[in-house]
DNA sequence: ACAGCATAAGCAAGCGCTTAGTCACAACAT
DNA sequence: ATGTTGTGACTAAGCGCTTGCTTATGCTGT
């Protein structure tokens, strides 16, 4: 059996693969990517990437399946901690949008790279993409029936602020004039007004 | 000398290789299609994509470049045509929304496929999309400066709507419950949300 | 001594694209 | 009308290269 607990080394070269991955898939697309590059940008032969891996699919889900989580379990945790839909709304949107601006790189892969997936991994992922949306739509509507929220269709309103933040992965740049947290703050205030909020 | 007015075979021929690679860049990418996809989809020879244009990637920038010309007249004529900030807003983004909901195959390529592009024609395409958020930004801040519209930020709202608008490429389906003038009608509803007219 | 990390070399398949040629048809001389 | 020739759409075959991945083997720390 083997010692799970003490692998140093294999598991420094598991995550050099998997931040070289994340930045050629980023960057070039998975299909743009090759192997070759993937293990040149880790610092290792081609073959290396075989050792801990076994296949460059593998890698586009263990990026795209911790990146899912890691948003979900951010959604959820900032829903539950807010006292009415109207701090909650306000919190979740901030911190999807810090979220998205700060990992625009790996946020990148877990929405743009969907379609390379295998049919089995694809049908997990979009089984966390559901829930959430699920999230984001019950919140909205939540608020709609406390009347804090005017909105004409909630799904269609929820369906915009997850947009909203998704699509800051598409355009966000490190080099530009905002940082994530001032994106975080005006998209707050954006997904107020969005559901009527005065 | 060739005769331009009447090649109708030539022509024919050209549109539908175009259709099959829009369909296929849309569906897999530009690096998961290949020359043989395209060519199987427009009923010819894998040859016979070359007898028409000089690459596969030739076929990118003409997709991508009709698509974003379109677009650049779409958002010039409608902003153009409207009497004041308000309606402008109003029908610009109505005619946004339903453009990338109607046309979302192309619009996933006019806004996803950019990478894949030499760096010439990307410099050239880049031009246009700066022509286009520069429409949309000085439209926020005239409304801003009329006092028509409160914005905090009239750049991160510009960036906002348009956002807003390119990622329905991404989520739309026909298949889904909504109609592209759906979209349109509650989107143009949202974008006057966000720059605040009451 | 040995477990396991890492590599050099390379395989089968697939890639974008080219070559050499076939075919249908229009223009024109006879 | 008929034979001749030029033209352009289209293809069968395949070239040179790259792809994802495997195999056989060396190397290192404990």
């Amino acid at each position: 059996m083997t010692d799970s607990a003490e692998r140093p080394r294999a598991d420094a070269a598991r995550a050099r693969l998997l931040d070289a991955a994340t930045s050629a898939f980023a960057e070039k697309g998975f299909h743009g990517t090759t192997t070759r590059d993937i293990a040149e940008a880790a610092g290792m032969s081609p073959a290396a990437l075989y050792v801990h891996h076994k296949s460059k699919e593998e890698l586009l889900y263990l990026i795209s399946h911790s990146g899912h989580q890691d948003t979900l379990r951010l959604v959820r945790e900032t829903i539950e901690s807010a006292a009415d839909p109207v701090n909650a709304l306000r919190a979740v949107i901030h911190e999807f949008a810090a979220h998205h601006a700060q990992g625009h790189t790996r946020a990148r892969i877990v929405n743009y790279e969907l379609a390379a997936l295998t049919p089995a991994h694809s049908a997990e992922i979009s089984a966390i993409r559901h829930r959430i949306q699920d999230e984001i739509r019950a919140l909205v509507e939540r608020g709609a029936a406390a009347g804090v929220f005017e909105v004409p269709d909630p799904a269609m309103a929820a369906i915009a602020l997850l947009s909203l933040g998704i699509d800051i992965a598409r355009w966000y740049r490190e080099e530009g004039r905002w940082t994530p947290e001032d994106v975080a703050e005006r998209y707050a205030e954006i997904a107020l007004r969005i559901v009527g909020v005065r």
